[in-house]
RNA sequence: GCCGAGGUGGCGGAAUUGGUAUACGCGUAGCUCUCAAAAAGCUAUGGACUUUAUGUUCGUGAGGGUUCGACUCCCUCCCUCGGCACCA
């Protein structure tokens, strides 16, 4: 049954929102007195659906810390933007025949329209849009500068091509061997692609998540993902040279192990591999062989097949071929054999290993498999059947079979192994990290056109930071190349150009930047955007970075998070932002999702779709807001349940009609003496219900506010509350409820209710003169007394006893010990 | 497998440094108003027990421990969710 709001909340929110509109100052960043506080929340893409209930879900809670903060008295940035470029609006614009530009700006009309409605205080005079050639200017800016640096490189790789978006994408936007977006399969691709050196920050993107304040989950994500393992590099010299190949270098967490490496496996991918083919004439009339080179053609060919996907599935049968190559265990001088197998990776460390399958499963398995020798290097091991499975209890155990490294435990034989590896010249300690190269490239239309320019004589030359933005040209046909060539290469007058270094002709880039490049460094943009000639200045920079509060998505704790902070670093490195922290984000907080009324994520196939528009429509802004905001613990997966936003309903009607009560008392001039019980409470209410918003606990302020309401008085009684005190009481549900909030205290304050400062607490109300104290027999409660507080503990051990039902307790029995918590419990124990 | 977060009524969830477990909301039951219903309001509401009370007892995933006292701290285990994963 869909009802219509009443009248009186259609009128309310569209008067304030015009008086908002008309008196932009109330949002307005910078020219404040009190410190500054940065607030940002993740700005949305776009689409052409409009906002939903996600979005108002973590909207409302940014909204809130923000309105919060400004009455606390800080200079609050509040910004909001349209991170515009992507491929739904680039298939929608190809769908309808228009322009992106166009169907963007619809787009972002709607949104901005929809953000109003729901009073979100944002600082409309700073919005940014990653799709505007002056906000790309500084996009391409920076890759300009990575390029300078050395930190992007083109190269010709195998990607990972999704043959439904046409697109290459970034290692990171496949998931399980599929496409993120469309989740149709990744096919490997070759494809010459601009790649950034993200790994060359790895390290520092590890440790400067120590100097912030982001959440557990969050930093252990981006630790896992970054995957630093530490070990060591060492070559094995080959028993004999093939071709120029000498020897096979591996890199090794456990170089303690080095006396249980009884063989050695390579990629098919690795160039020993293709020494072997390209030397196999010579190797066959030596050892006549060439049967064993066939088969080791076919296995790379059929490896090479396999997508990664499937690789990975077939995890648990392991295959190889023999390379019939031997190495040398440098430890032992042992000649041991090279295999071939897919399940060593050629993209992590040096794409070969040495296996110890005595203590690795995926070793032992292998070398079961293939009959290979098993031995045990580490204590414990000895009674170990080795017929089924690897001894992996490697940490604690002494060495073994080591040699003179017998008797160590496994720290102190690496340090020796390492020691070992270094006198002998063949190997040093090393880290190794799961993080690749990022991946830049991307051969769509809509994204920042990368500015770099080819030259048949210069190579690769980055455009002239004058010539900047190199803007997006009107093309007839965005549709993406099933070449893999982006549609602005079919734009020949485009295409052409002059080498920026030498004059000559020469041709631009026709790739565009991933997603990611704009949002990188957003939240910069927003400090100074209308900036023509800095991407901020640096006066702005330093008075509002770094970012205070950063609410988001956990779907971005890893991807945008970690190339925002690398991005960030290197502009530290360069010198460009303030040097006093390195990192942009002081605190990260994830907000929740909300699934359906069904307990499902929301989609439009399952028909589950809450829209905040419809929900404002019928129950009001108020509402939603607070239901939002009650719904659960701010960071929590929650379902939508119409039956608690009716409860949250209630209670904003009974605020409004008790205070309105109230006020009508007041006006009649009727003498009304304030219930202390109301003082007491509204007291504790301004303080609790600031710490939780403080802390992001939304559902228990809201809380808090419903029990200040239900102590006021039976409803319809004569109200004895003050002036001050509605007043106070209107401005803790400000950030909540704006408008409500706003319509109240036109009654009983001057200005904007946005505009004032939050309630001093009267501290004389927050301690009650007169408490409850329970009291407890062997720490079961048994019974309450009321005292006068800062009653002395003998007089209230005193009173306690005389309790009646405490002496049926103490009855024939000796009291042991006397235990009074100021304040907070008795405890009597007997035996 | 590794890393992280959790497990509290019929449900969503509260609980400062260890100090009245279940705030607040939903649901349910009874009542008021009403011709009636809806809306609204009031009251009750963890389980079990019987002596129905100012009652007893059990209760925060399981089992131990520390403590006058444990949802909270320690140990062992189980389960759920999230991240990473043939990463050597």
């Amino acid at each position: 049954m869909k009802q219509k709001v009443e009248e009186k909340i259609v009128k309310r929110e569209e008067k304030w929102s015009k008086y908002w509109e008309e008196n932009r100052d109330l949002y307005k960043a910078g020219g404040k007195k009190g410190k500054k506080k940065y607030v940002l929340v993740e700005f949305p893409y776009p689409s052409g659906s409009g906002l939903h209930v996600g979005h108002a879900f973590s909207f409302t809670g940014a909204d809130v810390y923000a309105r919060f903060m400004r009455m606390k008295g800080f200079d609050v940035l509040f910004p909001m933007g349209w991170d515009g470029f992507g491929l739904p609006t680039e298939n929608y614009a190809i769908k309808m025949k228009r322009k992106p530009q166009e169907v963007t700006k619809e787009n972002t009309d709607m949104f901005r329209k929809q953000m109003k409605r729901l009073a979100y205080s944002f600082d409309w005079d700073r919005e940014v849009n990653t799709t505007d050639p002056s906000y790309y200017k500084w996009t391409q800016w920076i890759f300009l500068k990575l390029f300078e640096k050395g930190l992007a490189y083109k190269k010709e790789m195998p990607i990972n091509w999704c043959p439904s978006c046409k697109i290459g994408l970034a290692n990171e936007e496949v998931v399980d061997g599929k496409c993120e977006r469309c989740g149709h399969e990744v096919s490997q691709r070759n494809l010459s692609q601009w790649v950034v050196k993200i790994t060359d920050y790895a390290d520092r993107l590890i440790e400067g998540l120590k100097k912030t304040d982001f959440i557990e989950k969050v930093k252990s994500a981006q630790i896992n993902w970054i995957g630093k393992s530490s070990g060591a590099k060492l070559k094995f010299k080959l028993k004999d040279k093939i071709g120029e190949i000498e020897e096979l270098e591996v890199f090794t967490t456990r170089p303690d192990t080095l006396y249980g490496a009884t063989f050695m496996v390579v990629a098919p991918e690795h160039k020993l591999v293709k020494a072997l083919f390209s030397n196999a004439s010579k190797i066959a009339s030596e050892r006549s062989d060439d049967e064993r080179i066939d088969k080791i053609r076919e296995y790379v060919k059929q490896a090479s097949k396999k997508s990664d996907l499937e690789r990975a599935e077939l995890a648990k049968e392991k295959t190889g071929v023999d390379s019939g190559l031997m190495a040398i265990n440098p430890v032992n001088g042992q000649e041991i054999p090279i295999w071939i197998s897919d399940f060593v990776l050629s993209s992590y460390g040096t794409g070969a290993i040495m296996a110890v399958p005595a203590h690795d499963e995926r070793d032992f398995a292998f070398a079961k498999k293939f009959g290979l020798k098993i031995v045990p290097v580490i204590k414990g091991a000895e009674d170990h059947d080795f017929e089924e499975s690897a001894y992996t209890e490697v940490d604690r155990g002494e060495m073994i079979n080591s040699g003179d490294w017998n008797g160590l435990l496994p720290q102190e034989a690496i340090k020796k192994a390492i020691d070992f590896l270094k006198d002998k010249g063949i190997g040093d300690r090393a880290d190794n990290y799961h993080l690749r190269d990022w991946i830049f490239s991307r051969q769509h239309y809509w994204g920042e056109p990368i500015p770099m320019v080819k030259c048949p004589k210069c190579g690769w030359v980055g455009v002239k930071e004058e010539d900047l933005p190199i803007e997006l040209p009107e093309v007839e046909a965005y549709e993406p190349t099933e070449t893999g060539e982006s549609p602005l290469a079919k734009m020949i007058d485009w295409l052409k150009t002059t080498c920026p270094k030498c004059g000559g002709p020469a041709s631009r880039e026709t790739d565009t930047m991933p997603n990611w490049a704009g949002s990188d460094w957003y939240f910069l943009r927003y400090t100074d955007p209308e900036n023509d000639s800095q991407f901020a200045s640096m006066t702005e920079l330093k008075k509002w970075c770094p970012v205070d509060v950063y609410i988001g998505g956990d779907e971005h704790n890893t991807l945008h998070l970690l190339y925002s902070r690398f991005i960030y670093q290197f502009l530290y490195d360069l010198g460009v932002v303030p040097q006093d922290y390195p990192e942009p984000y002081i605190k990260r907080i994830s907000h929740g999702v909300i699934l359906g009324p069904d307990n499902q994520r929301m989609s439009k196939s399952r028909g589950n779709v809450i829209i905040p528009e419809s929900v404002t429509k019928q129950y009001g802004v108020d509402v939603l807001r607070c239901y939002l905001m009650f719904m659960g613990p701010f960071d929590g997966v929650m379902a939508w349940n119409e039956k608690t936003l009716m409860g949250v309903k209630r209670f904003l009607d009974k605020f409004e009609r008790k205070v309105l009560l109230a006020v009508e008392a007041i006006d009649k001039g009727e003498r009304l003496i304030e219930d202390e019980i109301f003082l007491v409470k509204l007291n504790q209410t301004i303080k609790g219900v600031a710490d939780d918003l403080e802390k992001f606990k939304y559902n228990t302020a809201v809380a808090k506010l419903m029990e200040l309401v239900n102590v006021m008085g039976i409803n319809n009684e004569k109200l004895g509350i003050s002036k001050e005190s509605l007043r106070a009481m209107i401005r803790l549900l400000a950030p909540l409820a704006p408008y409500l909030a706003e319509d109240l205290w036109a009654k009983v304050g001057e200005g904007s209710v946005h505009a004032s400062s939050w309630p001093e607490v009267e501290k004389r109300y927050l301690v009650e003169d007169e408490i409850v104290v329970p009291v407890a027999v062997n720490g079961k409660r048994r019974a309450e007394i009321r005292i006068q507080k800062g009653l002395a503990k003998e007089e209230v051990l005193k009173r306690a006893k005389e309790v009646d039902k405490i002496g049926r307790w103490l009855e024939g029995k000796e009291i042991k010990r006397e235990i009074y918590v100021e304040g907070r419990m008795v405890n009597l124990v007997v035996g």
